[in-house]
DNA sequence: CCTCTGATCTTTACACTGTCAGGATTACGG
DNA sequence: CCGTAATCCTGACAGTGTAAAGATCAGAGG
């Protein structure tokens, strides 16, 4: 019985698995290389060579959690009747992903460490700005609404996350989707009203 | 001449200030408090005694940090002509606070570090939120508004600090404010329009 | 089948970090 | 003037990231 083959087989899937476990146990301040290989059952100097260094594996970490808060998004997304519905159930799909993942959320969005130079990190937050505009063009809207759409969507889903947002934590789940409705419409462009 | 008295004498206003230099040169992520007391020409040891322990001292950070946002977007509400006036002026503060200490932004908003039990910090907190309320109120809104104008103002700061909005980012001042103007103006209650 | 080359993983080491315990210094009220 | 408490320092410890060097193994070429 091979206890502990000496070499893992997929040592690379398993890490990023262990480091995403990391990061919702100890947010983005407080994860650690070590802990993540600990996890793996691994030396604490194996990920270097697949990762380089901390950031490198975070920054894998992000381009992974780019296209996981896309495909939470796809999903809010079935089913919408028309344009309008669609851009308003994406943003219910931005706030779920913030609120069932904040910490990826967190080095998606406001963390220094991953490196935004990477191919495959930019290549995914690309998918996602795209398919953004995607749906501010099926309203017709243009560049300024891009812009709207995505600030209020992103703000509200960074603030309720966050906490600071109090008195809407306290609001019913009725009241709290009219909220968010409400916001994201504002922001959407103004014809079919 | 007394090179260095044992006694510092105002010890805790010069590690806050210490410490702010430290977050803007390296970050939340990569804040050390042995850095911020090696500024301050004082022992490791010595941040302790007036902190408790680094978070403690992020903590007073943050809610210095947040007075100053505040002051920020006082500042350019100077000179409105109105009440929707100056609602954007503060979202123009909001942007400029967020370019200009894109680090403290990121302590205040986006970072589990600072505890947000703390009375000072809490007080510093609501006093801007108040302040928030009270800037939707001269425009006849409510809470929906506050939380609208809230989110549009929080999320275009945050994705534009973050170099998110790249396409943003490459154009001209003019262009610019006319954007955020757009974008803060879809948030405010529609009345007068 | 055998060797050897490169990929993969471990071990060891070093500088740095936060925090704790205990000691040194000094300001201040009695 | 003295003692007490606040203030600051020294020393120590576990944990961190990263680099260097060695160990192990897979797979290709002979």
């Amino acid at each position: 019985m091979r206890e502990k083959p000496y070499h893992h087989g997929d040592l690379r899937a398993a890490l990023l698995a262990a480091a995403e476990i990391e990061l919702t146990e100890k947010g983005v301040e407080g994860f650690s290389l070590r802990s993540v290989a600990k996890r793996a059952g691994v030396s604490h100097a194996a990920p270097a060579h697949h990762f380089g260094d901390t950031n490198g594996l975070l920054t894998a970490l992000a381009a992974e959690g780019f296209t996981r808060f896309q495909d939470t998004l796809d999903v809010r997304e079935i089913g919408a009747v028309d344009a309008r519905d669609r851009a308003i159930r994406a943003g219910f799909g931005y706030l779920e992903f913030a609120l069932a993942r904040p910490a990826l959320f967190r080095l998606i969005f406001s963390s220094a460490r991953p490196d935004y130079t990477s191919p495959d990190l930019i290549a995914a937050a690309k998918r996602a700005y795209d398919h953004l505009v995607g749906l501010v063009e099926a309203l017709g809207g243009g560049e300024a609404d891009v812009v709207a759409l995505w600030s209020a969507s992103h703000g509200l889903a960074d603030l309720i996350m966050g906490r600071k947002l109090r008195p809407m934590v306290q609001k019913s789940q009725a009241e709290q989707e009219a909220l968010v409705r409400e916001v994201i419409g504002r922001a959407l462009p103004r014809r079919a009203e």
